[in-house]
DNA sequence: CGAGGCGTTGACACCCATCAACATGGGTGG
DNA sequence: CCACCCATGTTGATGGGTGTCAACGCCTCG
């Protein structure tokens, strides 16, 4: 299902009743100014470097930014093999990029927070190779942006973050490829905790030494490469050093340290500073 | 070593003995427009897509365009947390990004080949978080394109050019991350043979069904995230069923729809098209 | 109260890593 | 021309990390 085919018309009332909501997964609300404002603020806060276009991109995103959806969780944004025709500037939530195999294995390849850009190889690519979809209720703000050419003769800033967006992707992909190619499942953990908690960080997401998540053990499972079963083990490793703690919807940070030794955690590559 | 910190000046002679070769690993060569031209062509073979832009790209990149560099089998080009200020085409040679992990394991994230543009992360972040180096002997033409903002500005069809290749980049790890995680090792040779035969046909570089390349078992070992060992007994399973055979330089496919089936190969990911 | 999602634990099997030994071949130096 | 070395490939034995299967407990929700 394709959030886009949804909801040409912009009358429509903010808010459907709860039945028709959980038939479409989407409810399309009005543009909001506060919204926008809050989203290019995190959108920000991760492109250092960019500081001499945030005025241009923040007024590029306002021209260009249209309705906000809001989706419900498990609802697929874009499908694999589907063709996305614009992106979406992330507002609230948690989203998934990930592909299912034939033998019924899954792989999770990113995971995208407030203040991301969804779907900018739309702008370049004709279709995307894997499935992005809500793993929480989200608030996507839908921006009209020129594909190709046009978007990188119009709009400098906004081409310059879209290949930011998509820099900081690969920078972050070929790490996991790291981890899933050289390090064993603790290491692993380790490392995309880690991850988790400066990324969380970096956007204002982390509760003290605590990470709200809405991952489940099967989900680590398959960002990691590794079994649920091991998972658990992991956890229970991890618990029994006084490292970490894993309960539903939270895991506590206690050792720190001990955790960047333990997955060779160097924040470089997340290209935040 | 940085190729950069080599030769700023272009008055120097166009080779040097062979011993200094040996030494610094890198030999500075004028410019040449046949060189330039080749490396193009095989670009613009790639970046399907971004046609429009095809002749503003050339342009731009002749402009831009300064000495080639000729590096020895072996030499790093960009180390790991090292800073490589400009870009650069490839023009002929095959270069490994990889990283080391201080256990001694090393996993080999991509690989670049005649027509890539490399180092485009220079022009949006600080430093490499990965090692660049020659697996065979590579001449690079030498990029002096203007960081961040200036880019997008002034050279809107480069900046488009630097975007579609970090997509791309993008989009193949991606795809070995799905490898990494969830396929096992003859699924993730049969997977890494069928790219290459793509991606090298893309290029003109597929000797008929045989694939010509500088990897031993051991940089397939590195780049499947395996051990040698067990390269060597899936290379022999792939024998032994009469789908590929392998020798030292060369890779033999005989069935390529068993391997494509094997591999769950779909080459979408490549954005070939 | 039942059902289903999720987490936990144990038993067992298998994929793959590790170690060791040997084969092969190309390059180097005598 | 030969002896030697080193990189690379090949094969077998063994063990460990991890996957798979099964069963059970807890909690939430309808």
């Amino acid at each position: 299902m394709k959030v886009t085919d949804a909801t040409p018309d912009q009358a429509r009332p903010q808010l459907r009743n709860a039945a028709e909501t959980r038939m479409t997964g989407q409810v399309v609300m009005p543009q909001s100014e506060h919204a926008i404002q809050r989203a290019l603020d995190l959108a920000c806060r991760r492109m250092r470097g960019l500081e001499p276009v945030f005025s241009q991109l923040r007024s590029d995103l306002r021209e260009l930014s249209r309705d906000r959806v809001e989706i419900s969780a498990g609802k697929s944004i874009v499908a694999e093999n589907d063709r996305c025709p614009q992106i979406y500037l992330m507002e609230q939530g948690w989203v998934l990029r990930s592909r299912g195999l034939a033998s019924g294995r899954r792989q999770i390849v990113n995971y995208c927070l407030p203040g991301d850009l969804l779907c900018t190889d739309s702008l370049l690519f004709k279709a995307s190779s894997f499935d992005l979809s809500a793993r929480t209720p989200v608030t996507l703000i839908r921006i009209d942006a020129p594909q190709g050419a046009e978007l990188f003769e119009r709009y400098p800033a906004l081409a310059a973050a879209v290949a930011w967006t998509a820099g900081q992707d690969e920078s972050m992909l070929a790490e996991r490829v790291v981890s899933l190619g050289r390090r064993d499942s603790l290491e692993k953990l380790a490392h995309a905790l880690c991850e988790m908690r400066v990324r969380l960080g970096a956007i204002g997401m982390m509760q003290g030494n605590t990470i709200e998540l809405p991952f489940n053990q099967e989900d680590f499972a398959d960002m990691l490469g590794i079994s649920v079963i091991h998972v658990n083990r992991t956890f229970r490793k991890l618990f029994e050093e006084r490292i970490a703690s894993y309960r539903k919807g939270a895991i506590e940070i206690r050792d720190h340290e001990r955790l960047k030794q333990i997955g060779s955690f160097d924040p470089a590559y997340l290209r935040l500073d």
